[in-house]
DNA sequence: CGTTTACTGTTAACGGCGTTCACACAAATG
DNA sequence: CATTTGTGTGAACGCCGTTAACAGTAAACG
């Protein structure tokens, strides 16, 4: 395995065709089409078998367009929260899932693509993908940020329930450990229950299930954080992290406004 | 509009009709396999176009079969619960939405059929669904119950941004405020709260986007539970309402094991 | 250099899907 | 009785994922 260096050109350009996959498929979900292994040969301007040599299966297109939506979506995450200062921790953390939410509000069907689609029995390669979200990674890493800077309490490890004690000591989950003492392994916790507390809000607004007022409001949202944010000591910002959101809120569904580099 | 007595021969003969496609299609998702107006055609022993007399289109299929599943399993949560006394309202209502957990578990495609159809834009049908969910019902008059029963704090009206102001005085939920007064509408947004936090474990837990010895072990759910619950006035019954949550995961995963009458 | 190999694409085809249309037949209606 | 209404069929259209056999082109090798 020594080709460290210098792809060759034909790994060039099947990179290149990977990304021409992923740039077609999300175009045609942003055009409100399915997603389909036909449609997007034809974007292409292939045949269908043709994808066969890059992806083996429908399911394994979903997965890899699932993957790069989130990674493409972490990064206006990430922007929202470098707009606020470095020191505000708490504040980027809040704008960063705030810009989650709005995101998926304003793309339902990457959403369900990412977050909805059943990981259920695939052993092996599904399970990985759960580890690698980088939307997960962006969330777990400002959570120990906000933690390391003030080191609020933490849940201790020999009061959780012996499930949670194995799963925060050999995490499943996306989310950067090393370094972390085991003493210090309740913040694991933390991160699951606030990606539960999040992810239950959000995906209820994506499926409508929801009252709209309430959605449009976005006040179950900030209720839920409200709720949560004291976890992480940040009981006495409540009042200017609900500002910061409801700010975010009042700009509108969608991505900011800030494009992608068309090329 | 005056044949309200004596359905003819051809509506009784349609109901039962109705009535098997709903059973055939449970029996096509209880089996593993994909809900499909052909299959279920098949199964029935007619075509497929012969479906489009009944309804007009997939979608319909699926919002059809959608509501009976929904009330099929309302019922075995409403049996668990009245395997508790009559005066336990607290255990009742805990035992019901434990029930909800180990359903959706056991049945993910049902589940995902029911909670995680997008109701997307469908402005007027499919709104109505929302409001006519029976699970939400049972739900929403056991918390009810509850608050009768001790008059537990509610959020007051005055507390609540506008627009959840206007979705309790007039909710679009399925839940029943006939003879409740305005100043106690506050139980309504308690509704709102309590299904955001529920759907959000049993969703993440069901789409096995979380760590699979958390869910095996029920630990989050249980967290979550133990979380909302004061707010419903059980504080002081929180070990109690634990056990008997704990009880009922370790039957397994399931419709509790009695089955349903084969008719 | 030429030859062989590996890769990337094609066309044709299979079975399954939702949906539409023209048609047949039975049952209720007058 | 004739007629309308309801309920089914068969054929067809255009999608879908997937497979198989085949062509051409670029890289790798002697």
């Amino acid at each position: 395995m020594g080709k460290l260096l210098e792809p060759t050109r034909r790994e060039r350009q099947r990179e290149a065709t990977y990304d021409e996959i992923v740039r077609a498929s999300r175009a045609l979900l942003a055009d409100g089409a399915e997603l389909s292994l036909r449609a997007v040969a034809a974007r292409m301007g292939l045949t269908a078998p043709a994808l066969y040599r890059y992806v083996a299966s429908y399911q394994e297109l979903v997965d890899l367009v699932a993957f790069e939506i989130d990674k493409a979506a972490t990064e206006t995450f990430r922007a929202a929260a470098e707009a606020l200062p470095a020191n505000d921790l708490g504040g980027r953390l809040v704008v960063s899932v705030t810009e989650f939410r709005q995101w998926a509000l304003g793309s339902p069907r990457e959403f369900s693509l990412v977050f909805a689609n059943p990981v259920a029995d695939g052993s092996c390669v599904r399970r990985e993908l759960l580890t690698l979200a980088s939307s997960g990674h962006l969330f777990t890493d400002q959570m120990r940020a906000l933690w390391e800077a003030d080191h609020h309490p933490l849940p201790a490890l020999e009061e959780l329930p012996p499930a949670v004690r194995g799963a925060v000591l050999d995490p499943l989950i996306p989310a950067e450990v090393d370094g972390l003492a085991e003493g210090d392994r309740g913040i694991v916790w933390l991160y699951m229950q606030g990606w539960t507390r999040l992810y239950g809000v959000v995906a209820l607004e994506v499926f409508g299930h929801m009252d709209p007022r309430v959605i449009e409001s976005g006040d179950m949202f900030v209720d839920v954080m409200r709720e949560f944010a004291p976890k992480l000591g940040l009981a006495q910002d409540l009042d200017r992290l609900e500002q910061l959101i409801r700010a975010r809120i009042a700009q509108g569904i969608g991505p900011a406004s800030d494009a992608e580099q068309p090329a």
